[in-house]
RNA sequence: GCGACCGUAGCUCAGCCGGUAGAGCACCUGAUUGUGGAUCAGGGGGUCGUGGGUUCAAACCCCAUCGGUCGCCCCA
């Protein structure tokens, strides 16, 4: 029996991980200069902390969640997300005092037990972001662009970030039910799914996919309609502030989130490079799930951006030097030579130079060759003559010239060599 | 959870109406003694996803199973 891998989760491999680690680097400087700090939080937690902040009636804690008994009889589930472990850090370390914004970011892998597909995966991996501590829009609008310029340092073109306020504690109530008995006078014209959704989500019947369901949609009740006074000030003050930054967007009173925690805010930022799983990253305001979890009254603003949809978009052709090379590839010609070249090789690691050697030795040329697969600027060959002339041979991989240095002092010399960037342009 | 298509060397794929497998790339070796990348010549490598079945005979037909891809649902 072969083993193999779970399905829907996959191996991240050298030549593709140098992307996930461009990607990661420019997300910490950015996010860095914003001022957010990275948390790491656990990748289980109890079921409970999941199946409340998300929703019971959610597609993600009814039917996605990996979730199994330890050996002590607690319910534990893998994460499916990042924000409820972030909320659950922020009480349990009272992050909350003394009273100040906190700004945390997150990277690392999710779990949700769906069916594999383009952009979707069991385990994959997520960016996240967390404003904590303050309903004030100016954060809204400070995260939302914070995340364009980090898609724009991508090189990412042909995004649209789409935004829609979703009301509060106190109005989005009174929205559902206006909504419900709209929908109620269609509900044999809706869609079976539709039907469903009437039930559990009925925000959700708003974005449907089917042709004859959008039709009845646009005729429904739009929260936009039914914010109350404090809501609607919060969303034309986002408005304003992101025209003031000239940050392109547009209004989707149909844009629902999944999940249950959002209040006011919501935005999604989605790809037309993208097949059917378009959507590269989703956030919004969360008000009331810190004190939720019996937390101060805590309003916070987030987002999480999926790593795989992302990485599938960026355009990385003309971003060919990410992979490392190093500087040098040591051959070494003969037993003795080996021995001598392992010191070498030692000692010039030790001096700050990436060296790598071809350690099934063979004939020079067979050893020349992996020096050439390497990529390696130079390649310093050592055999009987060298070691017996005391000067061994650095050639230049791209110039095919070489010279000789001495044994003596080598790691001066080859400095030297490397120090001139004249020779060291390779696309 | 549902539907469609697919699963042959490391990779991309060919293999007609069933007769026990091939190409390109990659890899290895060589082309005058210790020199890479170009060319040329050789070479290694596959229980045809797995398990059953039909048949004298199956990579090709049937069933099951695992996996992949694409959609539905949902979401990142």
């Amino acid at each position: 029996m072969k083993i193999q891998s779970i399905r829907g989760v996959k191996d991240i491999l050298p030549g593709e991980i140098e992307k996930w680690q461009w990607v990661e680097e420019i997300a910490r400087n950015v996010f860095s200069k914003y001022g957010f700090k990275e948390i790491r939080i656990p990748i289980f937690e109890k079921t409970k902390l999941f199946s409340k902040s998300i929703g019971e009636t959610t597609d993600i804690v009814e039917k996605e969640m990996y979730t199994f008994t330890d050996r002590s009889g607690e319910q534990i589930t893998l994460r499916p997300e990042g924000t409820a472990s972030v909320v659950r850090a922020y009480i349990e370390h009272k992050m909350y005092n003394p009273p100040s914004v906190v700004k945390l970011y997150y990277m690392g892998p999710m779990f949700r037990y769906e069916r594999p597909q383009a952009g979707r995966f069991r385990q994959f991996y997520q960016i996240g972001i967390e404003a904590m501590g303050t309903d004030n829009p100016m954060v809204d609008v400070e995260v939302m662009t914070l995340l364009m310029e980090f898609f724009r340092l991508l090189g990412l073109t042909g995004l649209e970030l789409e935004i829609n306020s979703l009301g509060c504690a106190d109005c989005r109530p009174k929205y559902r039910e206006t909504l419900k008995e709209a929908i109620s006078d269609h509900l044999d014209e809706l869609c079976q799914n539709c039907n469903h959704r009437y039930e559990r989500n009925p925000l959700r019947v708003l974005d449907c996919k089917v042709e004859r369901d959008r039709e009845i949609a646009k005729e429904l009740p739009k929260t936009k309609d039914h914010l109350c006074e404090s809501c609607q000030t919060n969303f034309d003050q986002v408005q304003t502030l992101l025209d003031s930054t000239q940050t392109p967007y547009s209004l989707n009173s149909m844009l629902v989130r999944g999940l249950d925690y959002y209040t006011r805010t919501t935005f999604e930022v989605v790809s037309t490079g993208l097949g059917a799983q378009n959507a590269i990253c989703g956030g919004g305001r969360y008000d009331s799930l810190v004190e939720e979890f019996e937390g101060p009254p805590t309003p916070c603003f987030g987002f999480a951006l999926g790593m795989e949809r992302l990485i599938s978009v960026i355009p990385f052709g003309d971003k060919k030097d990410l992979e490392s090379r190093p500087d040098i590839f040591v051959v070494g010609l003969g037993e003795e030579a080996k021995f001598v070249t392992f010191k070498i090789i030692h000692e010039l690691r030790r001096d700050g130079f990436s060296v790598d050697q071809d350690y099934a030795g063979g004939s020079m040329k067979s050893q020349m060759r992996k020096a050439n697969k390497s990529a390696s600027r130079f390649s310093l060959i050592v055999g009987e003559n060298e070691i017996k002339s005391g000067k061994y041979l650095l050639k230049d991989m791209e110039t095919g010239s070489q010279n000789e240095i001495p044994a003596t002092d080598l790691i001066n010399s080859i400095k030297k060599q490397l120090a001139h960037p004249s020779s060291s342009s390779r696309a």
